[in-house]
DNA sequence: TGTACATCAGTGAACGCGCGTTCACTGATGTAC
DNA sequence: TGTACATCAGTGAACGCGCGTTCACTGATGTAC
């Protein structure tokens, strides 16, 4: 039957963003079509009346998902209590235990290699974040920051992955809190005006 | 027919040898058993004369690779220029571009913390290692260095992914070196004894 | 404003395919005599 | 030492299943008159 059209975009959305959040879950492909669909409260039909297939959808859900953290990581690196705020957040448990709604990277990691079709975005992400850092983190000191910029988001992006998939508490916390005590070792912030 | 009875563990450790390769270049849901008994040299079959279910043999070719890993680390960590060498040789393009040949977690990533079966070898590789770079790695200074081996680690592993991931050689190739230099910059080697 | 019709997103059965797994069969090897 | 037979890893066809994808059909909405 024919459907408002308002509704149609509204369902695109619902598809992309149901899919980011299962992919970062189990990957692209431990989650079928059918089950995207179900999640977004439709059969699996009408799929291909919005994507002209599942490698389509993988691209065009990651793009989209890349550009939401891109947002969201300006708006927090306006301020380099917000830089710090972010990696904080980065580094929790919450972030650990919450794969499908966290980065994209730490959620999919090897797989991004294997997927051609997503490599784009990821390498506009990672240029974008580097950049940002290098520029707006409370560096210590004042000499080149790229190359520490560099080393903190790898460890960030190792540490996530590392803390997940131990099968140890104590040490996954332990993982954590030691990256993010080693990267704040080289913040510099001014007394906090109060 | 009957074999002599020699060449079935050969077999079996051929198996085992052939799917951690598979495994590491295509994932684990990315082989099929058919595939790696074929590279094996052998028919789909006699899979099940070895192995109880494709989740065994993920778990048992994990727990193995992770022991020859294990043992290649702790004799490569014999001396500081070992642990030295051991990392350049982890944050090279050629560990980077021969993910079958590498190491696990840099190549199964988020995987593994999906797969329950091989979380346990994964933990003792891990926490082997960490133990390794405490107390082995040439230190610039004397204070508690734990921490620092988990920062290490941690970007060596993040390093690999990112490189891995990312579409543009010179990024990728800025990515390994940059981390490679943050970690000898914390490593204090006596004048080579020529 | 009211009626007749074209539109097209959603439905759900169906498709071919490759997967993990099973099994009746084969036949060279090892063993009993 | 030579022969007859039991063993059992390997063979390859077959299984059910879930996957990505297709398609004839439905029927409320938007449009033409």
């Amino acid at each position: 039957m024919r459907y408002p059209a308002a509704e149609t975009a509204e369902k695109h959305a619902k598809i992309l963003q149901q899919a980011a959040r299962l992919f970062r879950q189990r990957g692209f492909s431990g989650v079928s079509v059918a089950e995207i669909m179900q999640a977004t409260g439709l059969t699996h039909g009408p799929f291909y009346n919005h994507f002209s297939s599942k490698e389509a959808l993988i691209k065009e859900s990651f793009e989209q998902r890349a550009d939401e953290t891109l947002a969201d990581f300006e708006q927090a690196a306006a301020t380099p209590e917000g830089v710090l705020a972010y990696i904080e957040n980065y580094l929790s448990t919450g972030h650990r235990d919450a794969p499908a709604d966290g980065c994209l990277v730490a959620a999919l990691g090897a797989e991004i290699s294997r997927e051609e079709t997503v490599r784009p975005s990821l390498t506009r992400m990672v240029k974008t974040t580097l950049a940002r850092y290098t520029s707006c983190f409370p560096w210590r000191t004042k000499k080149e920051h790229r190359g520490d910029a560099i080393l903190i988001s790898a460890a960030m992006l190792g540490a996530v992955i590392l803390a997940r998939a131990v099968d140890d508490e104590v040490l996954s916390r332990e993982i954590l809190q030691e990256v993010l005590a080693g990267i704040q070792a080289q913040a510099k912030l001014p007394e906090a005006p109060r």
